[in-house]
DNA sequence: CGATGTAGCACC
DNA sequence: AAACGGTGCTACATCG
């Protein structure tokens, strides 16, 4: 007896589509469901061959709506894309999506909270919590759809394949045929293949709808067990917040972007005639590579055919010498004035950081698309946002990532983002969010005094000037807080390199952060002053090597007793990498505040108006786009600051935010 | 020839 | 054994 669709419950849903990126065109064409009963139902519709187009039908479309609308609750691997997808088709049809996130549930966000560091593919999820293997169903539909592929390319020469290359798919790479996978049934339609190709498809599409519905509730199950479910419903408001800021966008400026793509090409290509004029004189034929090395430029500087230069530093997997950033810059101050190596490093390291630019440049061309201004001056570029890419809470980005925008000075791409005519931007920051949490966690008295009083002496809030003191006591009291203008390039800036060092986790043993900080022992001296933390360091190492992972800070709002587990993953011989649990810890209790301080904030602008947006996310940094109105915006972006610097009121920390509203561009200083 | 690994570099 | 944590993207080099 076949089974009967069951009325309301729960449901799960899943969705094949052309591609991956919805903004160039990519739309589902194959939509499956599946019931507690284990009963598919499912939708299939015609992809053009010619144009990628999916061509739907309204009545399917309707139909799932009322599937959709019928659920108790719903469970997707990753609701935020099927959410996307599915909205934009619905657009196509002048229909709009009904789609109630309350009634959503994601085995990708509970896959990573149970197992932060594990993959988060459903295909694996499926095998690790239920022992079911649907790896069969996809190698079988690649096999048919590599042949289908084959049988067009011959046979069907206009149908357009997906490759890498085409402009309506920008992220895509080699392995493309996983968009390809509505050509077996039309293939066959057209006399190719056999009947089995009718339905390769949705016995895949049918399988992993199958799966996720157990899927999720065996994840419920643990969660619950495990005391968690409270922090998996607290992760599942971040859904609707990243599908909004995903589908805003941020935009840019296409006359800035060009100023700066023309000025980086123009000195790259000075740069490398120069090199290339260097090795000349050395009677070696150069051949420089786009980026990084190749053969011809490893061997001219260090061979002795060429400028047989000391190797500085070696690769930890090959033993092959390096020749980055840090070796150019050793380089770069203990050659003689006036050498042509001198003149040939300087050129290189110029070439490699405008190379590096162009290269982001021209990715966002690849990526941008047109906004409603008509004077085709403002694009706008939809990167994805994956709150569980990284093996901690931070945020990962991509297609293209807005998280690595150079705001370097000479080479700010910055400058070529900011708010559309009408439009201003604020940015809004946490101040030295990560020095804060051990501190007030240790309760480490100097530092808490610091962070607490701002405007007093001797530091006035500023953490690098403490640690200046401690390690340049005479130099500080010779200078105080001028110091940081004084020793800019040296020994201040070498404190705050090494701050960082310590920051992320340098152990004192390896002695790391006394060379980022040129002093010997300073590390030694840092922690005897500042023992509570070293303490808590301490604790975190023990705390991951009994249990294999740390949790960050609780957050009383949500779960007094528990943080966010984060697995610290062991070495070949069992044993925690000592440097990772307080970094985790710490880093990932800042990234929590950062997932509140975005509810947060869109929920309340949600309140104030359809058009106040979130933007972008940069780890501690939110930027915000709003309608050019500095009087109606005063008291919203105010509000936003306090509702970010809430999230230090879950955690127990203190947790001020600064703003800086941006008019023209996200560049500051410009 | 496609897939995979590595180096280098941008951000926090 | 490793000792500075987390990403994404590109080009180059090598593997199968």
């Amino acid at each position: 007896m076949p089974k009967r669709p069951r009325q309301g419950g729960m449901i799960s849903l899943d969705s094949e589509t052309t591609g991956l990126d919805l903004r160039h065109g990519a739309r589902p064409y194959y939509v499956s469901t599946c019931d507690e009963d284990g009963c598919n139902v499912s939708w299939e519709w015609r992809v053009d061959p010619l144009t990628r187009r999916v061509v739907a039908d309204r009545g399917d479309l309707k139909d799932l709506q009322r599937k959709i609308d019928g659920a108790d609750k719903i469970v997707l691997q990753n609701p935020k894309f099927d959410f996307m997808a599915l909205s934009l088709l619905f657009n196509d049809y002048s229909m709009e999506l009904r789609w109630d996130w309350a009634k959503i549930y994601d085995t990708l966000l509970a896959g990573h909270l149970l197992a932060s560091n594990q993959p988060h593919d459903l295909t694996t999820m499926a095998m690790v919590y239920l022992q079911a293997n649907v790896q069969p169903y996809e190698d079988r539909l690649r096999k048919v759809t590599l042949a289908a592929r084959s049988w067009a390319r011959t046979n069907r020469p206009d149908w357009r394949q997906a490759k890498e290359g085409l402009p309506e798919m920008p992220s895509a790479k080699s392995t493309v045929w996983k968009y390809d996978c509505w050509m077996p049934r039309l293939v066959h339609e057209e006399g190719g293949g056999d009947e089995t190709w009718e339905t390769v498809l949705s016995e895949y599409g049918d399988s992993d709808a199958s799966v996720t519905l157990p899927l999720f509730k065996r994840q419920q199950q643990i969660l619950k067990q495990k005391h968690l479910w409270r922090i998996y419903e607290e992760r599942l408001k971040v859904l609707p917040v990243v599908a909004a800021i995903e589908n805003y966008g941020v935009t840019l400026h296409a006359g800035r972007l060009e100023e700066k793509r023309t000025e980086y090409a123009e000195a790259s290509q000075d740069a490398h005639r120069t090199c290339l004029n260097i090795a000349k004189r050395y009677g070696y034929e150069l051949t420089l590579p786009k980026s990084g090395n190749n053969k011809s430029l490893t061997e001219f500087v260090f061979s002795e055919e060429g400028m047989h230069l000391p190797p500085l530093k070696k690769s930890k997997k090959t033993g092959v010498p390096s020749l980055d950033k840090t070796v150019l810059e050793q380089y770069s101050v203990t050659l003689p004035r006036n050498s042509k190596p001198l003149m040939f490093v300087t050129a290189l390291m110029g070439k490699r950081k405008r190379d590096t630019a162009y290269g982001y440049l021209e990715s966002y061309k690849k990526f941008w698309v047109h906004t409603e201004h008509r004077d085709r001056v403002w694009y706008r570029l939809h990167p994805s946002l994956n709150p569980t890419g990284t093996d901690t809470l931070r945020w990962s980005s991509q297609n293209p990532n807005e998280q690595n925008i150079s705001k370097k000075e000479g080479f700010n791409l910055r400058y070529c983002f900011g708010p559309a005519p009408g439009r201003v931007w604020y940015s809004c920051d946490a101040k030295n969010l990560e020095l804060r949490f051990p501190a007030y966690e240790a309760n480490e008295p100097e530092m808490v005094y610091l962070f607490e009083h701002p405007n007093d002496p001797p530091y006035y809030g500023s953490y690098h000037m403490l640690i200046f003191d401690t390690l340049h006591p005479k130099l500080f009291a010779k200078h105080g807080m001028e110091s940081k203008e004084a020793y800019a390039s040296t020994w201040y800036q070498w404190t705050k390199n090494g701050d960082f060092a310590v920051q992320y986790g340098a152990v004192l043993e390896s002695g790391t952060a006394d060379r980022a900080y040129h002093v010997p022992g300073a590390q030694a001296r840092i922690q005897s002053r500042f023992n509570r933390i070293k303490k808590l360091n301490a604790q975190q190492i023990a705390y991951a090597e009994k249990y294999g992972y740390v949790e960050t800070m609780p957050d009383k709002t949500v779960d007094p007793d528990h943080g966010y587990p984060l697995w610290c993953g062991r070495t070949s011989y069992g044993r925690i990498m000592p440097t990772v649990p307080l970094n985790y810890h710490v880093s990932g209790t800042a990234c929590w505040w950062m997932m509140k301080g975005m509810i947060r904030c869109h929920n309340y602008l949600q309140d104030v108006g359809d058009d106040y947006h979130i933007v972008m996310q940069i780890h501690d940094e939110q930027v915000f786009d709003f309608p050019d109105d500095e009087a109606t915006n005063k008291p919203i972006i105010e509000q936003c600051m306090k509702l970010m610097a809430q999230g230090g009121d879950d955690l127990g920390v203190p947790t001020p935010v600064s703003c800086t509203k941006h008019s023209t561009t996200w560049s500051t200083g410009s």
